[in-house]
DNA sequence: CGCTATTGACTACAGATGTAATCAATGCGA
DNA sequence: TCGCATTGATTACATCTGTAGTCAATAGCG
């Protein structure tokens, strides 16, 4: 349903994710710590995702408040749910093989599959 | 290293993974099996996957021969830990998490990823 | 031997994206 | 009250992407 978010806009959105609601400031504030941004860009990128709707903007005098309209695990879900279908022709379990077969999985990961898996099976 | 490759640049190389090495129409049949684009466009693609140089072409009288010069397993690991890292903070439970509570795991997953988890631990 | 069909190369063009500069309104301090 | 600083809105512009059309070379057919 919601348009397409860039990489770009999704950085702001994972500094609205982070917290909410917050002023253009805050956000640049949040995103300038990972990436060297002006204050214009990321006033751009928020009016781009105002735009797509999938954030929204409450005025707070001469100011607006951002927060998100849609949750960050909505967003992850159907992102993850695009990637397995596009790699991995929908089955999951090929790709914790492809992550296996790369070592990307530590003890802990390993670990924690298991009580999962036993979680689901119950 | 290999540039960004495309959503629709995608589909041609899916096309040349299938099989290769194959001549710009065969690639199209193949492509315009699921797409509706034109045999010009494919053409585009394969040259803009040229420049990218993640295919090459061999002459074949007075056409060419496409191939992929990078592996399908290694397109599809690098995209999987780009998205692992950037959705999941490079951990992969939460992902495996994720796609369990939205009901995505198959039994047949659960009993692979069983599997899988049994070979890892040896 | 000249014409046509094939095939790659070049050009086109609108919309998305990354990255900002500039404009305009307005509220606050001097 | 007036100018400056703050903040959103508008405009800019190069590149990438999607989706082709057109041109040019050439090889095979008649």
């Amino acid at each position: 349903m919601s348009e397409k978010i860039s990489e770009a806009e999704l950085v702001v959105m994972e500094a609205l994710w982070e917290a909410s609601p917050q002023t253009a400031n805050d956000v640049a504030d949040r995103v300038m710590a990972t990436r060297d941004w002006s204050l214009q860009t990321v006033k751009t990128l928020l009016s781009r995702l105002m735009a797509k709707d999938v954030i929204a903007a409450d005025q707070d005098g001469r100011r607006f408040l951002y927060r998100p309209m849609i949750a960050r695990d909505d967003y992850v879900a159907s992102e993850t749910g695009r990637m397995v279908s596009r790699l991995f022709g929908g089955r999951v379990s090929p790709l914790v093989a492809q992550l296996a077969s790369q070592d990307q999985l530590s003890a802990d990961d390993i670990a924690e599959l298991e009580e999962i898996l036993k979680g689901l099976k119950s």
